[in-house]
This record gives structure tokens, C-alpha cells and sequence, in this order.
DNA sequence: ACCAACTTAGAAAACGCTTTCTCATTAGAA
DNA sequence: TTCTAATGAGAAAGCGTTTTCTAAGTTGGT
């Protein structure tokens, strides 16, 4: 019975930051620091009974290492970051959740940036969180090209959202907005509109930019259809704002910017005595949770955006271990999500619906 | 002119970790890390000249002081830590985002840890994020009292919103939720209404349990009124799947547990045809932004949420700076935002508004 | 001209951990 | 019994900073 020597240390020594560390563990079961560690990493070389004694010393002293020792350490910190243009949108609190749920699975959290669309802000940010974390996921950065060219190879490990980069090793998960608003117009078109007007997004925003180049193909593909373009934003008091616009264009058939959008335009159009989807019909874009349950619903391009945020990890995680990544970088085809609040052009209301 | 024998270093030296460190920068420099280690944090005993050679050879170089390092020698991540039951409530998502700007006005990041209404895995949650981070903020936890008292010790500085705990020094922020659910109810009663029905939340949210006080004192001062009470939840297809219910207690007025709720409820009653505010009305709570936009526009007792989660930064604060606090821990009242979703009861349909 | 006081910058310790290196001990084989 | 190999644990180096300690050099007063 090898009884050690050690001696049992009845006062909790304190070091200087006040916090039980490893040196009190080792001291408490007589070892030394590296044992503990061993012990408390699942190193098998270590005999039973010194780490049950580890153990026991360390349960004691509800001992847990210290995450930015072992950082430092292991080069490595478990955390990766997000930095997104506007942490109110729905769409990146989607993506923020999808992507804390699954890394979370995997044992890393995120940390996150809001730029509040400042896109001067944006590298900046993107540096100190990169420096912060083990890799970085940059959403619908609203940066130039040519900045996000300058700015990606210091960011690597790095998953792009709604941008692309000519770098190598930057997955970019990419949204098809403009297949989208197509998809979203050919419904209005089949439904007997012949004038539509795009309330637009953000002016820096990419998704937007993609939505335009949708909407310059349909229009080609479409020439007995009009198209307007009506300016915009990316919230509901946009859409709200834009009653006005929107009846002066003459349009029956308005394709949202995004949902949000949509919701302001419709509470707008009913305060105005406007029936949607009677006299005026409207898409939105994005399916967020709240679409269903606008009235009229909501007519919509689902875009999985949790799965979006879910597959930023997955992407993540292929870099951070350096796996042999097979796709890198995904497009999505947004579902069309016919609902209320489109309906025939024109037609005189009826009883029986759309 | 003091020429210094210090060696232009063409080749960057590269760390075993691949980044550029102190080290290289003090080389190029001909100086010490010590000199650089001055240099970088403003330390004015530095000779002008090397001090301007040291700031070259580090833009040179692109060299960024590794916040991993800086975090161990300092104490301190510069990072708070939150940790919510539910990241896709619109509740917590306006707290971290009004606590995230807040933080960042101040250089501080914010960490999320989302526990999925998973009470058990709070404290683990909680626990976790605090070591990585200077303080916490533990929102709304689900956990017993008994395990919240425990648990608190150990997580100094800690915030909490929503929940209060004997422990000293931790701030502690509540909405007043038994006087909203009084003032929703008394409005309802003020309409006409003599039959209410309350749609509950999640039963360990503390938040339910304070509403359900709120209304026994509602039950005791306004005897001639019936409250009944519904087993409930706290999103969308709660309130959906609860118009049956509804239906069947024959009340006129609805309290739902919060917008997302009555939201679902009013969608609901509006496919089977029952008019809102006409046959009944509907109060929510929290006044998210889609409040607003609903149809009818939804009468609701409005939260400064994201004022909540700036305050929640600024109590941090206090607490990390050891600043003597005069008001540790507030009350929030929520203000009665009258809108078009409840009316008179029972009342025919009439053009003129209630 | 000499000594005290002050500047300035390098050396080294500290932060809390992991991991390599090294050495002592023990088991196993010849 | 003796030599080799294997095992287990401590010493120490390293991760990248900041900061204290120390010593060299400089200034200024007498």
C-alpha cells in the first residue's frame, strides 16, 4: 500500500487571483501540477490511486481549470465568432441560433459582433473577433469586394455567408435570392399580374444586389411584364413607409424586399382600406416564423436559415479540424410558400379563395 | 543621433503557432518584448525614437497583440457572458441585443450560451460561461430557487434578469409583470368584460408565476369578474392550438401569456371566423416590434426590453469595476400599449372604432 | 568631480495550464 | 542476479502577454 507522504492541506491556499487553481489541487492530493492535469485530461498513464486522490482533492475544491490557461495552452479556445450588419434582423438572429445550437454540440460557443451596419466597422470587428476565436463567420458582410478580398486571408479559418470570395478555403453558403424573386414574380405573373413593383433592400446589401440581377432576368425572359423599382430598406417601418409609392406605381402584384418589409406594407395597405390580396397582392421573402400568422399569411420564398446557420458550423468545423471538405460552400434554392396574401390580379372578391 | 545596433530582420519569423507574436516585432525592432509589450499599451517611459521604430516594425509586420495571452497576464477577457433559456424568443434576443450594444460601447463582447429550456443544464451552462468570460448574465433562468441560491455564489459578478436571489451583489433586473397582467385585465374589465381567460406560459418560467400573482390580486379586488386560467407555452403554435380552448370557456377577454402566443391565438380565431376585438378580445405582452403589424394591431403591455438588457450591461459594469452601485437592481413597469385587438364586449360590430 | 536621484530598457517572473523531457522505480527476461 | 525495457510521475519548458525587478546610463546639485 504505497501510503505517500503527501500531506493533507486543511486551508485552502488562494493564489493571487483568488480562484482555486491547479497548483491548490496538487498540493491538496500531494502531487504535482502535471498529475493533475493528467488526471483531470484522461491521461491513462497515471497510477488509479493517485487520480482518485486527484480526484477526490479536486472535487473537494470544486476545482475547474482555467479556460484561458488551457487556451493559451492549447492554442486553441473552443469559441468561434459571428459577426453580423444588424443583430435586430430576424434573419441573423436565425443564423446566430442555428449556428450557437450546433456548435454547441460539438462543445464551442460563439461569440458574437453586431456592426449596426456600419461597414467601416465591419474588418475591424471581424479582426479582434477572429483573434478572439478559433475561426470566424462573416454574414452578409456589407463591405466592398475588393475590401472583403483584402480582409479574407487574415481571417481564416472563415465561413462566408451571402458573400463570395475568389480565396481558397472560404466556404461560402450562398441563398439564391434572385432564383427566389423569379420564382416569387412567375407566381404573381401566373396569378394574371402584369405590372409588379420590388420594394428594394438595403443599397449595400449583396442579397439585394442578387434579387435585382432575378429580376432583370425575369424581365428579359417576361418583356409583356413590368417590373418597377421602388427604393427601400429592410424593416417594417420601410414597407409601412411605402404605402404611398406603392399605390402611386400601379401595380397589383409587389414583391417585398423580405418579410419584414411585406408585414409593414400590409398593416400600411389595410390601414388605407386596401384589400390584400384583392386589390393589391404581396410576397414577402424569407418565411420567418412570424409569416404564417400575419393576415392575410404571408406569400413568401423559404430560405432554412437555421439549417444555413447549422451548416456554417458543420463548414466550420471541417476547417477548424482541417477535414477534407467536399463541398465547400453550398447554394440554397429558396422554396416558393404560397399563402394569403397573394391572389388573382384584379379579379372582383369572391367567396371561393385564390 | 543614438544609431542603434539593432539588425533589420528581412525574414519574418514565424511562432510555432504561425502568428506573428510580440517576439517578432521586438527582433525587427532591435528591442526587447518588454520595450514592444510598453510601446503597444501607451507606455509613455519609452524613448520617442524607439518607440516610433517599435510602432513601424509592428505595422510592418501587421502584428495584433494576441488577446489569449493579454487575457491571461491581464485577469481579464474583455468578454461577459449571457445565458439564455431560449434564443428564438424575441424576449432574449431584445436583451442581447440591447446588452450587446451596450458592451460593445465599452470594448466588451458578449458570449451566448443557450440552454434550450433544459433547467438542468443551466448551471453547467452558466458555470462554463463564467470562467470564460469577467461576469455573467444569467436571464430568466428556469432552475428552482433552491438551485439559483446555490448556483449564485460561484458566478459573481452575475446579473440576473427576472429572478432575484438573497445573495449580496447581484444586481438584479425585473420586469413587473403582476402589475402588467393587472393593468391588461383592468383594461379588459374597463371594456366591459366580465369573463377572462389568462393563457398561461411555461410553467418554471418565474415570469408566469408572477403574472399568475398579479391575477389572484386582480381576482381578490375584482370580485365580480371570473379569471380562468389555460395551460399555455410561450411561442406561436401555443396559442394556435389553444383556440379551442379559448372557444370553450366562453370568455371574452384573453390575457395571453405574451405576442407570440396571442399572436397564435388571433391567427387561430381568425380561420374560424371570429372577429377580433368583436366577439373577443385579445391582450399580449411584451409589445415585441411585430406587435404593431399584426391584424388587428395587438393591445399589449410594452417592456423596454432592450433597455433592459443596456441596463443589464451597465449594472455588469458597476460590478466589474468595483464601483459602489446606488441602485443595485431595478424594476421595470411595463407600460399599457392600447391598440386595435381588444374592444368592447360583446358589443355589435359597429364602423366607428372602439 | 562625486554622489544621489532619476530615466530608460532589458531580464525575468508571473498568469494557469499542457506536454515534453528526464529520471527513478519496478517488472521482466536472460 | 544483472541488465534492459517499461512504466509512472516530477521538473521544466512553453503558450503570448504584462509587469516587476534590476541594472545601466544620465542628469543635477554641491
Amino acid at each position: 500500500m504505497a501510503r505517500g507522504t503527501y500531506e493533507r492541506q486543511t486551508m485552502v491556499r488562494r493564489s493571487a487571483t483568488g480562484r482555486i487553481g491547479i497548483a491548490d489541487v496538487a498540493v491538496k492530493a500531494g502531487v504535482s501540477h502535471a498529475t493533475v492535469s493528467r488526471v483531470m485530461n484522461g491521461n491513462f498513464t497515471v497510477d488509479p490511486e493517485i487520480a482518485a486522490r486527484v480526484r477526490a482533492a479536486a472535487a473537494e475544491l470544486k476545482y475547474q481549470p482555467n479556460p484561458v490557461g488551457r487556451s493559451l495552452a492549447l492554442g486553441k479556445t473552443d469559441t468561434i465568432g459571428i459577426v453580423v450588419p444588424d443583430l435586430a434582423n430576424p434573419t441573423f438572429q436565425a443564423i446566430l441560433r442555428g449556428l450557437s445550437r450546433a456548435a454547441a454540440q460539438d462543445g464551442y460557443r460563439v461569440l458574437i459582433a453586431d456592426s449596426f451596419e456600419v461597414s467601416s466597422e465591419e474588418a475591424i470587428l471581424a479582426g479582434e473577433a477572429r483573434r478572439r476565436c478559433d475561426g470566424l463567420v462573416l454574414c452578409a458582410p456589407r463591405m466592398s469586394d475588393a475590401e472583403l478580398e483584402e480582409l479574407v486571408p487574415s481571417l481564416h479559418p472563415l465561413v462566408l455567408i451571402n458573400r463570395t470570395t475568389t480565396a481558397a478555403d472560404v466556404p461560402s453558403l450562398v441563398v439564391d435570392y434572385g432564383q427566389g424573386v423569379q420564382d416569387l414574380a412567375g407566381h404573381l405573373v401566373d396569378l394574371g399580374h402584369t405590372r409588379l413593383a420590388f420594394l428594394a433592400g438595403p443599397p449595400r446589401s449583396a442579397s439585394n444586389g442578387l434579387r435585382l440581377q432575378g429580376l432583370e432576368a425575369f424581365k428579359a425572359a417576361h418583356p409583356q411584364v413590368e417590373v418597377l423599382m421602388l427604393e427601400g430598406g429592410s424593416d417594417f417601418d420601410t414597407g409601412h413607409e411605402a404605402v404611398d409609392a406603392v399605390l402611386d406605381s400601379g401595380a397589383t402584384g409587389i414583391l417585398a424586399f423580405n418579410d419584414l418589409v411585406a408585414m409593414g406594407l400590409m398593416s400600411g395597405l389595410h390601414e388605407r382600406g386596401v384589400d390584400v390580396p384583392g386589390d393589391i397582392s404581396v410576397t414577402g421573402f424569407d418565411d420567418i416564423p412570424f409569416a404564417r400568422y400575419t393576415t392575410p399569411t404571408l406569400t413568401t420564398a423559404a430560405v432554412p436559415i437555421t439549417e444555413l446557420g447549422q451548416q456554417a458550423w458543420h463548414q466550420m468545423r471541417a476547417l477548424i479540424r482541417k477535414e477534407e471538405n467536399d463541398a465547400p460552400g453550398s447554394r440554397y434554392q429558396p422554396r416558393l410558400e404560397i399563402r394569403a396574401s397573394s391572389g388573382p390580379a384584379k379579379a372582383p372578391r369572391t367567396a371561393a379563395h385564390g
